[in-house]
RNA sequence: GGUCUCGUAGUAUAGCGGUUAGUACAUCGGGUUUUCAUCCCGACAAUGCGGGUUCGACUCCCGCCGAGAUCACCA
């Protein structure tokens, strides 16, 4: 395969939220495939909606998945500078190239005039072209007036490699500004030159450029450029309605997701298979998996709907799959910051054993902060959860006493404390009482938790240790 | 409105003229000595509509309907 040099292409205008972070994925994948490169580009062209630390954000955004880009800020590159704002110089230079040929002109038209020729296209129901209404003699250009492309009606056929063979008319050509009345490059001008001085050989984007495409081609066209493939990219879509997923549907930006303890693993699994699949039934894949089995002509080219189960869903399989195959300890290391406050004054070997006990119950690892308390407090004893439990409720307070002492004393007698005498004593206690599981184990679960739900409870035990344990269950007995 | 794109279960998708239309998430049952979860088993559930072409159409063609994108000195 062809080296390929791709590129991420950004305007820091706030966070990249979780739509937009596909088109970052596909490209590095594209990259990493073919032994290229990946660019990382940002295009700051327009001042008014530049936010002051977004470029950070992306950069963090992109670090925390894993895609690491070969050329662009931080790391430096033959094409510097990678932000389009300090690249002003380069574009004047390519557009003198325009200015000189006749394919572009200095535009002196007020924009009043303007929106004058267009409300008379509307009026007469006819599609309004700004090239119907060329300035007849333009001036020379001189900085504070725009420049326009001086295009060239004509028929255009391309191949998208997700949308196929593509054909337009001459009516979606226009004369497209270059350079805006602020000196600054239109996106449509200062990506055409960027590609082209970066040696970018695949150009993916959202599908929202796919009709601007012939445009770009007839400027590929004046420049004598060779054209890169084209890759349009499906929307991702919010979770209701049919509009593409952005920030109105409350689209988070990744870093919450990170926040909120997903695994990049799976952010990047996820959103990677939403909208391309390689044919197979493979639903959990590596960042290595995903760089082998990519293609372009498999990404779907209608948009996928936005789904957080799937993704919590994964996140839980990720979690899992670090337990498994990489250790508690490579798990516990994930974990760190998603602790309840009360853990810090315990020692890490002890929260790493609560980890490996609940592990299978997070979805994600914030999870921890509310699944994990009574392993670090004693819980308040709530002895309705006791009585009113739908196994317990049948049995009157005394038995319940009764019962939990019983067991108190058997557990006491224990001398080795661990996970298997547990379950041994455990067991002997279902035989002499001539309990249910159900009941004798619900009873000394709630004892010791007081949570809705937690581990196995000889583990629970075993974890919790001897004297927090009978401890909590002396307590909880007294208080029946 | 012009131009372009898309249309398989609730969701994401497989399929590329002949299948009991497969898989995953979700949902609903059941199982694994308590709970929650994991894991396992099972159930429900789809080819937008109408015409062709063909022995045969989810698949090819046309029309309709529906959805989306774009028509900026924003990207």
């Amino acid at each position: 395969m062809e080296k390929a040099t791709t590129r991420f292409a950004p305007s820091p205008t706030g966070y990249i939220h979780i739509g937009n972070v596909r088109s970052a994925i596909y490209p590095y994948l594209v990259a990493r495939q073919s032994g290229g490169k990946m660019i990382l580009r940002i295009e700051d062209t327009d001042r008014e909606r530049y936010v002051e630390g977004a470029t950070e954000l992306i950069e963090d955004t992109l670090k925390w998945l894993g895609l690491d880009w070969d050329e662009g800020p931080i790391v430096g590159g033959p094409s510097e500078p990678y932000f389009q704002s300090e690249r002003l110089g380069i574009y004047m230079k390519w557009v003198q190239k325009l200015l000189d040929s006749g394919r572009a002109y200095a535009d002196p038209t007020p924009a009043e005039k303007i929106d004058e020729y267009r409300k008379k296209c509307e009026q007469e129901k006819v599609p309004f072209l700004y090239r119907n209404f060329r300035p007849e003699n333009p001036p020379k250009w001189e900085p504070g007036m725009p420049i326009r492309f001086k295009t060239e009606p004509k028929e255009y056929s391309w191949t998208d490699a997700v949308m196929g063979d593509m054909h337009t008319g001459p009516e979606v050509l226009d004369d497209i500004i270059l350079i805006k009345k602020d000196g600054y490059p239109t996106y449509n001008f200062a990506h055409i030159v960027d590609d082209a001085e970066m040696g970018v050989t695949h150009v993916m984007r959202g599908v929202e450029y796919l009709s601007s495409t012939p445009n770009y081609l007839a400027l590929y066209e004046a420049f004598g450029l060779e054209r890169p493939v084209l890759v349009s990219l499906p929307h991702i879509l919010a979770p209701t309605g049919n509009k593409k997923l952005g920030k109105r549907d409350g689209a988070k930006s990744a870093t919450e997701y990170r926040d909120d303890g997903v695994l990049p693993e799976a952010m990047l699994n996820y959103l990677a298979c939403l909208g391309w699949n390689d044919g197979t039934e493979q639903e959990i894949y590596t960042k290595e998996e995903l760089i082998k089995s990519f293609s372009l002509d498999r990404i779907q080219n209608s948009g996928a709907r936005y789904d957080e189960t799937k993704l919590l869903w994964m996140n839980g399989q990720w979690i899992r799959r670090i337990f498994d195959e990489q250790g508690a300890r490579a798990l516990y290391d994930r974990t760190i910051g998603f602790w309840p406050a009360e853990a810090e004054e315990f020692p890490e070997e002890y929260r790493v054993k609560v980890l490996s006990i609940i592990y299978d119950r997070l979805k994600v690892l914030s999870d921890l902060k509310t699944m994990t308390t009574y392993f670090f407090k004693d819980p308040e004893v709530d002895v309705n959860m006791i009585v009113e439990n739908k196994f317990l409720k049948k049995m009157s307070e005394a038995e319940l006493e009764d019962l939990l002492k019983t067991s108190i004393r058997e557990l006491t007698a224990l001398e080795d404390w661990n996970a298997d005498s547990l379950q041994e004593v455990l067991n002997n206690l279902l035989e002499k009482t001539g309990k249910k599981p159900a009941e004798l184990f619900s009873l000394i679960r709630i004892a010791l938790s007081f949570a809705p739900f937690s581990p196995a409870l000889n583990l629970t035990l075993d974890t919790l240790g001897r004297e927090t344990s009978l401890a909590r269950l002396n307590r909880a007995a007294a208080a029946i």
